[in-house]
DNA sequence: CTAGGAGCTGGAGTCCGCTCCAGGGCAAAC
DNA sequence: GTTTGCCCTGGAGCGGACTCCAGCTCCTAG
């Protein structure tokens, strides 16, 4: 009755698209608790462990630390009496992640302008001085390669 | 004749958030061009290397790689052959951005749907695995300290 | 004229986040 | 029964991005 649903530590990576031993870290770490195992030892990720991997790469993935996923892990090991701060805690993570697409934001528009300085003077033929590129460069300073 | 727009290291520091070792490394590196200097050999950002520093902190705070925005700034210093080059490379950063925002998105949504379940729990009084919480449990349970 | 403060250079040190073994267990396949 | 393959643990190693420091120069104030 091989349960299809309790991974081993290969296919969760694969799924997960990490290594196995960035797993086994994790878990060494506290980053992960305690992942259930066979008779044999051997890990084994049931639904809630993938869940809590998702998780974990979904928080790193948008840029918080290792040491700040392994509190959210914590809590969410601490049972029912923690779902307040828990709460509090995930919306600690959100703000961060607000805060962090601001920054993106910021750098989008930034690029943005860029892009169009550089393509409005390639329209006009001029250089970053301003002053007219010869016509004889115009064809590579338009080009791509 | 102080020019006001000519900062030095610990002022350009300042103003960017960051320290002027990180600064001088950035230099070091090739990640920011020679720094122009003035009559005794100090550091001078004039408005060019002011708005350098900008683009590079935008876009290591996006998520990129010192050695991603190296390759930029070294497009940056080639002339106006290379604007077309520049674009792509830029549309390239763009892209990783926005590939970035969608990673920040998936997170910002698992979050939300976390903080949602645990609301839901608590105001109905259950545990992770659906169990009761006791009336004596149910103020820590919702305590947010 | 000397004491203090800001900068300079080059190199060593640090922290994070994995990554890579070495040495060994267990189970099915040949 | 030994080879193959997946997994285990614990520890060493590594690349990225700074950070810290020693030893020096230069200017300015007292």
């Amino acid at each position: 009755m091989e349960d299809e649903s309790r991974l081993t530590i290969a296919e969760m990576a694969a799924t997960a698209g990490i290594t196995t031993d960035a797993l086994r870290w994790y878990e060494r770490e506290g980053v992960l608790p305690r992942v259930p195992r066979d008779a044999s030892g051997h890990r084994r990720y049931g639904p809630a462990e993938q869940g809590l991997v998702a998780l974990l790469l979904a928080l790193r993935g948008a840029g918080m630390s290792v040491a700040g996923a392994r509190s959210f892990v914590e809590l969410l090991g601490e049972g029912a009496a923690s779902h307040g701060r828990r709460i509090s805690l995930l919306e600690e993570g959100r703000d961060l992640l607000r805060e962090q697409r601001r920054r993106l934001d910021a750098a989008e528009a930034a690029l943005e302008r860029k892009i169009a300085h550089y393509e409005l003077l390639i329209a006009a033929g001029l250089d970053c001085t301003g002053a007219p590129v010869p016509d004889d460069q115009r064809a590579r300073q338009s080009a791509r390669a």
